[in-house]
DNA sequence: GGTGAAAGCTAGCCGGC
DNA sequence: GCCGGCTAGCTTTCACC
């Protein structure tokens, strides 16, 4: 991983469409060793994958909301089936068990406020070994 | 949009380097419509663009944390210069205002929990108009 | 939506440093 | 060991049906 390689990442992680020739103009080498450069970083797993950016809105996704989850016991059967039926949600677009509080960070994304009423209701505090489920609304992304 | 257009994104979310003749033949069409399909998509800004997935680790970005910010004013000079700070900030991997309680969400990316440490001491308490910060660390991250 | 042709790209091979 | 030049084969892209 020298300084070409990090340039590699940084170009194709702006556009990962860029031709193998732009690529190698852009970081100063020609397209034969560039191509040999990504083909590594691809096989090295430092290079996952390749991912199209989709406009949420044009998906019914467009509206985002941060979602804290404490659960209503330890139990391990209890958690493991909250996990399980939690990830299995497409509207979940992330989860992540903490340490501490609260059990769980979720990120949720869905069409509409109504959407989420109907989501929240229905498929989250439907679920039995859920506690405390609070909902925060962004009023403006400023990164990411 | 109709279903093909559906198709076109779903097969770009996965792999956004498809060749558009594979493109076109999963969705069971000729690379030409295909393709134009497609520059129609872009165009309209349904795809945004293409970015390839790179291993945090690899990047020295593989310890994430979770991190909820109060500011002890709501003085908007103060918040301005607040929001300013941390966007510019490379390790902030993402920052939302947030309706109520707290008033920010932020996610900082760093190497390990000794960048973590160092960062948040002294690029995030070294702020002026902060108030509370809570470092919230994952156990797992079940999704995302 | 399909077809065909020109231009451009990919990916392997071999020589040079 | 890594870069550069070359070539064959394939893909992209456009005008036209």
């Amino acid at each position: 991983m020298d300084a070409l390689d990090r340039a590699i990442i940084a170009e194709l992680a702006e556009d990962g469409r860029l031709s193998n020739v732009e690529l190698a103009a852009r970081i100063g080498l020609t397209p034969g060793p560039c191509l040999r450069r990504v083909q590594r970083l691809e096989s090295e797993g430092v290079i996952r994958g390749y991912r199209a950016i989709v406009d949420p809105d044009a998906v019914g996704r467009g509206f985002e909301v941060i979602v804290h989850v404490d659960l209503s016991t330890q139990e391990a059967a209890a958690v493991a089936g909250f996990e399980a039926a939690v990830v299995a949600l497409d509207e979940v677009v992330e989860c992540q068990r903490l340490f501490g509080r609260p059990d769980y960070f979720l990120r949720i994304a869905v069409a509409d406020l109504g959407s989420y009423e109907a989501f929240l209701t229905q498929k989250i505090m439907s679920l039995s070994a859920i506690g405390r489920v609070t909902s925060h609304f962004s009023m403006k992304a400023l990164k990411g």
